[in-house]
Order: C-alpha cells, then structure tokens, then sequence
DNA sequence: GTTGTGACATTAT
DNA sequence: CATAATGCCACAA
C-alpha cells in the first residue's frame, strides 16, 4: 500500500475541524514535533551528549532518529543549538569522518571536555533523560 | 501519484 | 568487528 493510507488513526478523525483553525504546518519549521525536538537538544548539558534516537524518544518520537536529523539540519542558526552534542548510536559521529562537519564536531566536543577517540564518544558522556 | 535520499536505530546474520 | 534487512517518515524531484 501507498503512503495515502497515512496514519489509520486519521481516517477516523472528524471531518469538523475547520480549515481555517488547524491547518498543516506550511513548513518543518512550525513542526510541533520538530520543535519538540528543538527543546530536548537545548537540554543536553555542556560535557554531555545523547544520540539521535534518544532525543527523539525525549520528544515523545519513539522509532524517529531520522527526524532529530532533520530537526538539526534545518534549525535557525540563530538558535545557536548545541548540535554537536547529539551523535549517533554509540556514540558515533555520524558525519563522514574527512568532512568538515565531523571535525568541527569533533572540536565542539573537545572543547568542552568531551573525548573524542576514533569518530567516537565515551558512554560516561552519554545523558540519559529517563532515569536521573 | 511515485521514487530516491537521508545529520538514524535496531535486530539479525 | 562488518553487512544486510527493516522500520521510520519528511522532503525533493
């Protein structure tokens, strides 16, 4: 089946709503989901790091790793966000490792006394938003 | 409408 | 350790 069957859960939705009120974000940038994104990345404390999927899962996204990528890809840069502190599982740094972005990653991260050994982090670094 | 791509994750082999 | 198969879904073409 196509992608037009979309959320099932939709197909049940009143038709009520009206189309001035709640209409579909013009872009990911009002995304609520996106947003909620942006929230948990500022967060993350100087020093410590958390991964795409668990970010998401913070977000209340669970399965959507993708979508912190995207949410990072297109923030404002007057956001000023702290990106280079989410990587990906295992506390690898996604980006290629000769690209400018891993390096510049890299020397975010050793900035502020986060080790980067290999493209990689140390699991002492990794916040974890569950537990406390 | 479809297809390909991607700042990913998880599980299986 | 590595690779493949899935799941995920927004976006651009």
């Amino acid at each position: 089946m196509t992608r037009s069957a979309r959320k099932l859960a939709g197909l049940f939705l009143p038709l009520s709503s009206g189309k001035s009120s709640s209409r579909r974000p013009a872009s990911a940038l009002e995304n609520p989901a996106v947003q909620a994104i942006w929230d948990v990345v500022g967060t993350i404390p100087r020093g410590k790091v958390s991964t795409y999927g668990a970010v998401a899962r913070a977000a209340g996204l669970p399965g959507r790793a993708r979508l912190t990528g995207l949410a990072l890809r297109i923030a404002p840069e007057a956001m000023n966000l702290p990106w280079h502190r989410v990587v990906g599982a295992g506390g690898r740094i996604v980006f290629p490792k000769s690209s400018a972005h891993h390096r510049e990653q890299a020397r975010r991260l050793r900035a502020e006394r986060v080790a980067v050994k290999d493209g990689r982090v140390a699991r002492l670094h990794m916040m974890d938003f569950d537990a406390s």
